[in-house]
DNA sequence: TTCAGTCATGCAATCGATTGCGTAAAGAAA
DNA sequence: TTTCTTTACGCAATCGATTGCATGACTGAA
């Protein structure tokens, strides 16, 4: 079998407590003695057991993802793994596990298990958690919100981006580029960060403007249908900030049914830089969401809170826009 | 703290091991005794220390998944999270947790850290691991290899789309629809999977049909330029077979820009049948991988292994076309 | 009534580390 | 040289379960 710490002691000629303060660097140890026990490490090939280790000193080196996806499809946006991703090089680099599980509507089960059994030192988890009667569940424990929660009362660390100020870029782009009335399309008017974009789409408007937003059941067609309304109507949109890729498909497709020609009559910026977005006709104009800097400025707040126990905080991340020609009257 | 296995035994008036018998199933127990347990259990909120529980018994619980991923596109691709959901719901319906990591360059580190010092109780592992290097350190521990592997000579379990089967469904498609001259467009010639694509391409060409396999570098710049190089020659293909999206999408543009009529004139089916597939213009026809399919068997036949000790396996799934308009002459 | 054979449960070792306490040896101070 | 600190390391308890062995109680057969 693998051999343990006993074996490397008993090779080198010590005590197992002095391997494992080597192991620890957690003493005054002789060259010597650490050499000893470094050339039989390397003999048996041995490999602390992370297991033992965890049980005997009550930290477990795993860090625990909660993902919320209602389906399959949640789970593999994106957004979503580019983040994961992220997390885990940060993890890794620490020498932490990352143990990811589906939350859904067991979320409260799968973070009790992370917590309680499983016993990972951390949690990220999705702002659809954070609600008190979980929060009390959760108590003192030490986690990252990835994304902002909805309720600002609740005091939580984590880490987003500045969704009102992607929304403002957008709108000042389009402004700058010569482009009048500025509709908003798409997105579930219920989630917290369409409102969030919606808000900042607001605000950027100019003064007597006014606003103009098509909320969607998601999917293109929909947004093709209220588009199209939209752009046939006496005073029609003439730039459209899209809630994401999708919708600005459905709206190209809707602009080319009418015949209406992007950019030169229609301004047109979408949320989401997807690998897609540069290659459609015209390409997208994106506020671009940096997933993998907020993944992993999640992990670094995560152990941030961790090995130096700090307060909460939260952070906002900037967007930036990548302009294309989707948006390029000039 | 949080309740151990002693309180709860203390409180029911019983021996911890009476309480382990009960949490596990492992023999016979009064109906009576059972019940204290349980009331005391539910007083202490009590849950089980896995840890503990993994040192004890010598299983965590958990599987290792390690991924390949160059930099963090290749992590991010829907294809792998899609895979990584249905494995994380297989592994949480039985009880286990599932633990990411990044294996990269160094995925033998990775793979031993899982196996020897985390202590998971079996891996999901990439086919670019699968090197007699690395499986003579793996042993006979067990692991599913997600996707085939690239050597047929090693023996291993392994489930992958049939990716050959899918490259003559593209190609008899095309056929039945009427078009001659078909060619291959993209895709790294070095991967294996695309290997098989193109063998299965040139199989289900009718015989003294002339195979033209273009490579490309993956983008879609790449693939415009190589398509519209074969559509401009003496004799310009018919329809094409994409290795990828990407590779559609450049192919649409260079028909677009030649003035060449896609379906009418031009047939093109694609691999992957990502969101954005179906709303190009025209939505492309796609040899549909079922990546949610493709995890869930891996962890199926991963669980299989480890509880009934089963023989090897691999399993080739089917793959399914989309009809879209994109090869719709007719 | 007795004896063998379950049944239900307790005892204590064990898994492989960590860590507080104790101590011999070495060095410093007097 | 004696005494006082450090330094380097060993001893043994501990973390929270699991599990082989032992045993008393009970059941049924002879």
């Amino acid at each position: 079998m693998a051999a343990t710490i006993h074996d490397v002691a008993k090779l080198a000629g010590v005590n197992s407590s002095t391997v494992s303060r080597v192991l620890n660097g957690k003493a005054t140890i002789t060259g010597e003695t650490k050499e000893k026990i470094y050339a039989a490490m390397k003999r048996l090939d041995y490999h602390p057991n992370s297991v033992a280790r965890s049980l005997a000193s009550g930290l477990s080196g795993a860090i625990g993802v909660v993902v919320d996806a209602q389906d399959a499809e949640a789970f593999s946006n994106v957004f979503f793994s580019r983040s994961l991703f992220a997390i885990e090089q940060v993890a890794q680099a620490r020498g932490y596990n990352v143990i990811i599980t589906n939350g859904g509507k067991q979320a409260a089960r799968a973070i009790e298990t992370l917590m309680l059994e499983r016993k990972v030192d951390s949690l990220i988890l999705p702002p659809s958690t954070i609600k008190p009667s979980l929060l009390a569940k959760i108590g003192d424990f030490p986690y990252v919100v990835l994304g902002q929660p909805d309720s600002a009362k609740l005091s939580a660390s984590w880490v987003d981006n500045n969704n009102e100020q992607g929304a403002e870029l957008a709108v000042q782009h389009l402004l700058g580029k010569g482009y009048q009335g500025i509709a908003y399309l798409g997105g579930n008017q219920g989630a917290d960060f369409v409102k969030r974009r919606v808000k900042g789409y607001q605000s950027a408007l100019p003064r007597g403007a006014e606003p103009l937003v098509l909320p969607t059941d998601g999917t293109p067609e929909d947004a093709q249908r209220a588009a199209a309304a939209a752009l046939q109507t006496k005073a029609p949109p003439g730039a459209f900030v899209c809630n994401d890729n999708l919708a600005a498909f459905g709206l190209l497709k809707a602009a080319k049914a009418l015949g209406i020609a992007v950019p030169r009559e229609l301004g047109v910026v979408t949320f989401d830089n997807y690998p897609l977005a540069e290659y459609t006709d015209p390409p997208l104009t994106a506020v671009d969401i940096d997933t993998a800097l907020l993944g992993e400025q999640t992990a670094q707040l995560l152990f941030q809170r961790l090995e130096r126990k700090t307060a909460n905080q939260q952070i906002l991340l900037e967007t930036a826009l990548i302009p294309r020609e989707s948006s390029d009257r000039m």
